[in-house]
RNA sequence: GCCUCCAUAGCUCAGCUGGUUAGAGCGGCGGACUGUUAAUCCGUAGGUCCAAGGUUCAAGUCCUUGUGGGGGCGCCA
């Protein structure tokens, strides 16, 4: 019988057949060390002379990088492995031997692993992330269908731009021009009004030229919508709502979060009330005119740049002791040794000094932050800094967001809309409001928008027929795949990003 | 679209103010080693230094243009 290597602490002291692929080798003379992984983890195997015998052994020998394998061994608990346990293999069946496969396991670059993305996906992080990601999944729909949400699917092709603003993907519907859809907002609105409580959960198309760790082509977005919510119900439910997911993955991915370096401590932080400013507040806190438990966003920043300088002058001199002992005259493994810790350190510090090249730039940013305007990237990261929690920033200027948002009474300079910032600088995760419900407002802001009214109707028929309160929030699924895994960018978050300049593989 | 950094072996990178025959690690191959954790050690093969033009006695190194890539910003979510 099959058994995956998840299941070895079921299965402890047994003996087990699993299927799987070599990830490296270890060899000396009497024994061979294997790392295999089955899809389900990461164990390590060992062939021992003495069990399988000269002709095994031999044939355990030929093994390569990604071979595939069938192994058939004894479970033994082993606090040093990866998952606990390895296999002690009694028999071994070649299934196919791979010849050069082109990913080791020293650095690549980004290039090289994007070009390489149907082998990268092999590689323990991307299993790692590609494990949370579909935790995160599963914790979203339990999250929604535990709370009576039904998921309706909204249209992928779409004959007009729904909110009128971003670049779409142009495409031909039975020879009429149709566009690959960017948000299924509006729709999930009439879903909600059939419904009462929906959540749609789909892929997402956008045409900006967008080269950033932020931005993919192709993403998958989640957006509920609630009937008789307002955006104080929506901020309570997106809080309820990252939490869940947050705490599902930290609980059911430890060893795939342990795999990434994530500091699980910084993800409970969940567990706590989101601060809720609003969008002036927030761009006084930018502007550094004021604190946030003691803490300055501008003085953040600066620590950050002293940080990085004095980081690159401990690195510079490691490399010249390191140089001084090199010219003294050592033994050339200890060279070698010495000499590719001075490469690492180079590196290092080229990273270093483009983080000195950015900070100011991002310091200046914030500090002269207009009222009234949207968070550029660094803005948010920035921003960001300053707290422990996810931010919820709420009640922004109307004329930075969508026509569909409901003005704050008495001000209609300002919308009920509300962004979930998350921490460390990941910046915007779910963005969300309380939805229009006045028909002669909302015809106003169409028109306001330069949008064609004649593609809104039925949008428009959903106030005509009892209209009601309604909030709901659109959610990147990537953006939370990249805070939650700790992550740099974005393209690391799904098995196959499609991004500005990148279609393969 | 703008700013900035970069392009040297299959991969990751050194190569200073131009100067004989361009280096290392990983990976490959051969060998050593009784449990290794990106194992280690010894040996070995592997290069049109992105392309085109220019400066010079001499260019991987300097200049121009092009192409490709990283990082930041913009657009945007």
């Amino acid at each position: 019988m099959q058994h995956s290597i998840r299941q070895f602490s079921k299965h402890e002291g047994e003996s087990v057949t699993i299927k799987g692929w070599i990830s490296n080798k270890r060899e000396s003379k009497t024994n061979i060390f294997l790392v295999v992984r089955d899809g389900s983890g990461f164990a390590q195997a060992i062939v021992s002379l003495d069990d399988v015998g000269e002709e095994q052994f031999e044939s355990a020998k030929r093994l390569t990088q990604e071979s595939s394998v069938e192994l058939t061994g004894k479970v033994i608990k082993d606090e040093r492995q990866i998952g606990g346990y390895e296999l002690h293999v009694e028999k071994l069946n070649i299934i196919h031997i791979s010849k050069d496969y082109p990913i080791s396991n020293k650095a690549h670059g980004v290039k090289f692993l994007a070009d390489n993305r149907h082998l990268w996906l092999r590689s323990r992080k991307q299993w790692a992330i590609m494990r949370c990601r579909n935790a995160i999944i599963m914790a979203i729909h339990d999250f929604f269908q535990s709370r009576g949400f039904v998921q309706m699917d909204s249209p992928l092709l779409t004959g007009s731009a729904c909110e009128g603003t971003t670049d779409l993907f142009e495409t031909e519907f039975f020879g009429k021009p149709a566009f690959l859809s960017q948000s299924g907002q509006l729709y999930a609105e009439a879903t909600a009004m059939a419904m009462g409580k929906v959540y749609t959960f789909g892929p997402t198309f956008r045409a900006e030229k967008s080269d950033t760790p932020r931005h993919l082509a192709e993403f998958w977005m989640i957006e509920p919508e609630m009937a008789f919510y307002n955006n104080e119900m929506n901020m309570d439910l997106i809080e309820s709502f990252t939490r869940h997911v947050v705490s599902q993955v930290v609980e059911k991915c430890q060893l795939e979060l342990n795999m990434l370096g994530r500091d699980i401590a910084m993800l409970e932080k969940v567990n706590q009330t989101f601060p809720r400013v609003t969008h002036s507040e927030a761009a006084k806190i930018l502007r550094g005119e004021v604190e946030v438990n003691g803490k300055n966003a501008i003085t953040v920043q600066e620590e950050d740049l002293a940080a990085a300088k004095k980081a690159i002058e401990e690195k510079q001199a490691k490399i010249e002791e390191n140089e001084a002992t090199i010219k003294g005259g050592v033994k050339k493994g200890k060279r070698n040794y010495l000499q590719n810790q001075i490469d690492q350190l180079k590196g290092e510090i080229k990273k270093l000094e483009e983080t000195c090249r950015n900070i100011p730039k991002w310091i200046e940013s914030a500090k002269n932050f207009p009222d009234g305007e949207d968070f550029g990237g660094s803005d948010e990261t920035v921003l960001t800094r300053v707290f422990d929690a996810p931010v919820m920033v709420y009640n922004w200027p109307t004329k930075i967001k969508a026509f569909y948002m409901k003005e704050v009474e008495g001000d209609p300079t300002h919308v009920k809309g509300v962004d979930l910032l998350a921490p460390e600088g990941y910046g915007e995760i779910v963005g969300g409001s309380e939805r229009e419900t006045d028909i002669d407002i909302l015809i106003r802001k169409i028109e306001e928008h330069e949008l064609p009214q004649e593609e809104f109707e039925w949008y428009l028929d959903l106030r005509r027929y009892g209209s009601v309160p309604h909030a709901g929030f659109g959610l990147g699924l990537e953006r939370m795949v990249r805070w939650i895994c700790g992550l740099d960018h974005m393209r690391e978050t799904i098995p196959f990003p499609r991004r500005y300049g990148r279609i393969l593989p």
